[in-house]
RNA sequence: GGCGCCCUGGCGGAGUGGCUACGCAGCGGCCUGCAAAGCCGUUUACACCGGUUCGAUUCCGGUGGGCGCCUCCA
């Protein structure tokens, strides 16, 4: 039960996590016109994980990650691979779902689309003409910025100072240049549009999340999220929006730092970027999830080959650790991890061997935790859990208690997989009995023969590694 | 130009006014029939210049460099 502490963005200071209410985290999901890129999940899994680390504190939680489905790119998008918007919008959409389902994270709570919030929409509009916040103009509704005192607190601008360069030349509708579309009429070849009060359209942009935050979390809540370049216009508007409507917003915003490659963020309009289903493909879902949690979620975080493959090699520690101090994890009851040959019975048991030299498993633990609840730095966390394999792995802490803690330290950051490495590496019978052979070959000292079935193993996939207690099969990398 | 962030060892990346972050890679060693895994050791890390301080990588000021936003963007 800590105290869960974060950085606000808006005030700039750290502020505590009410725990005596909903926990409501809205968190601004991708908008769909391509498949998501590495960039985009940082968010994802961020926000996942901190939902499930305050649960773990007793907190209640909800976490609402929304999908953007309606946008000017979308169209465009839809026309190049000669598709109808709705439909090219609803297989992004899956796109997404999928994809971020591989991260192995779980749902968030809610997960609303805008084209099923268009009534709130409008409603939210409405009141905002009412209120004199916003007008209409040629079918287009805008947000009269300078109706709004507090625009511009959450990016730290003054209106005064704001660009003005609107291109010279085009006849805007708008009374003010700084003013933003909340509504935009149908144009010709838009081929996905709603009614409304002011006739056929589509909602802007920002419009869209402050009804499905309001509509999932009610009008006050406690901390909205995203990519630190939403700041501005994006949150900004946001609050413009809802507050000017009378209704109160986020009380608390987190930004995350962009991914990188070559120190430049990585963007779709860049056209860096890596895409999240290549990643986890090619590196599996638990190294990508080690990689976006190796820095602390308000800082850059830089991309590259390496990187990646250092996600693995970590990631590759921890099974490592688990195949020496197996634990008991979900459905599986039997042993995950069979040894052949050796001399099995006898020698030190787990229990005891490990002194405890070291700070132990459960101060480890503690310290993971008090990590995360620092403004959730999952740097620092990690730290821990690595030092805690390596007091075991010396043996300085009993292996069981290790693998315990340490199973619950991954669970908290989405790797709990890790704790129940090579599912099946028994069923492999062919392996097996190769395997069995060749401990026979060894202990005739016949290691030409032992040698090639090590090889024959290794086409089948199969690392062997020998330890005292006797043989294991571990599937190559 | 305005607002904000950053500059840590070969790389990634935490953190602190004085005590080994951590991970990866390299090198040497231990263990091993060999290997893998694991363990040990290892390459004078905190951009630069001032200031405050008994002491600064950590605080303050300046210089240089980089990045983000100000237009679509996680």
């Amino acid at each position: 039960m800590r105290e869960v502490r974060i950085k606000d963005t808006l005030t700039g200071d750290v502020v505590t996590v009410d725990r005596s209410a909903e926990v409501g985290i809205y968190a601004c999901g991708p908008t769909v016109y391509s498949r998501i890129h590495i960039g985009n999940a940082r968010p994802f899994v961020v926000f996942s994980l901190l939902a499930r680390f305050l649960r773990s504190e007793g907190y209640r939680a909800k976490l609402v990650v929304n999908v953007t489905d309606i946008n000017d790119k979308i169209y465009v998008a839809a026309r190049q691979a000669g598709e109808e918007s709705a439909a090219f919008a609803e297989r992004m959409t899956r796109a997404y779902f999928e994809d971020t389902e591989r991260l192995g994270l779980g749902r968030p709570d809610a997960e609303p689309l805008a084209t099923e919030t268009i009534s709130q929409i409008t409603k939210l509009i409405s009141d905002l003409i009412e209120a004199e916040h916003a007008y209409e103009s040629s079918g287009d509704i805008y947000f009269r910025v300078r109706s709004f005192a507090a625009y511009g607190k959450l990016s730290n601008r003054r209106t005064e100072d704001m660009d003005q360069g609107e291109e010279a030349g085009s006849a805007s509708l708008k009374e003010d240049s700084l003013d933003f579309a909340l509504w935009k009429a149908h144009k010709p070849g838009e081929d996905t549009f709603w009614d409304s009060p002011w006739g056929a359209g589509r909602p802007g942009w920002h419009i869209e999340c402050s009804a499905m935050a309001e509509a999932e979390l009610g009008p006050s809540f406690a901390i909205h999220g995203g990519g630190s370049d939403l700041v501005f216009p994006h949150h900004e508007n946001e609050i413009a929006q809802s507050e000017a409507a009378g209704r109160p917003f986020a009380r608390a915003w987190m930004h995350n730092g962009m991914v990188e490659t070559d120190a430049e963020k990585m963007s779709k309009s860049e056209g860096n970027i890596f895409q999240l289903s290549e990643a986890l493909d090619q590196y599996g879902s638990e190294a990508v999830v080690a990689y976006l949690i190796s820095g602390h979620y308000r800082q850059p975080l830089a991309f590259g080959p390496q990187q990646m493959e250092e996600a693995v090699a970590q990631v590759e520690r921890l099974r490592n650790f688990f195949r020496e101090h197996p634990v008991r994890g979900g459905e599986s009851e039997e042993s995950p991890s069979e040894l052949v040959g050796g001399d099995s019975g006898e020698g030190p048991s787990e229990q005891q061997r490990g002194g405890s030299a070291g700070p132990s498993p459960e101060s480890r633990r503690e310290a993971f935790r008090d990590a995360l609840a620092d403004d959730f730095n999952t740097p620092r966390a990690m730290a821990e859990a690595f030092e805690l394999v390596g007091d075991a792995n010396r043996q300085d802490v009993p292996g069981p208690q290790a693998a315990e803690a340490l199973a619950e330290m991954l669970d908290l950051v989405g790797l709990g997989s890790l704790t129940q490495p090579d599912q099946g590496a028994e069923g492999d019978d062919e392996a097996q009995k190769l395997l069995e052979k060749r401990q026979e070959a060894r202990a005739a000292k016949d290691f030409g023969r032992a040698d090639e079935i090590r090889d024959r193993l290794e086409e089948l996939g199969w690392e062997v590694r020998d330890s005292a207690e006797g043989a294991r099969l571990v599937p190559k990398g």
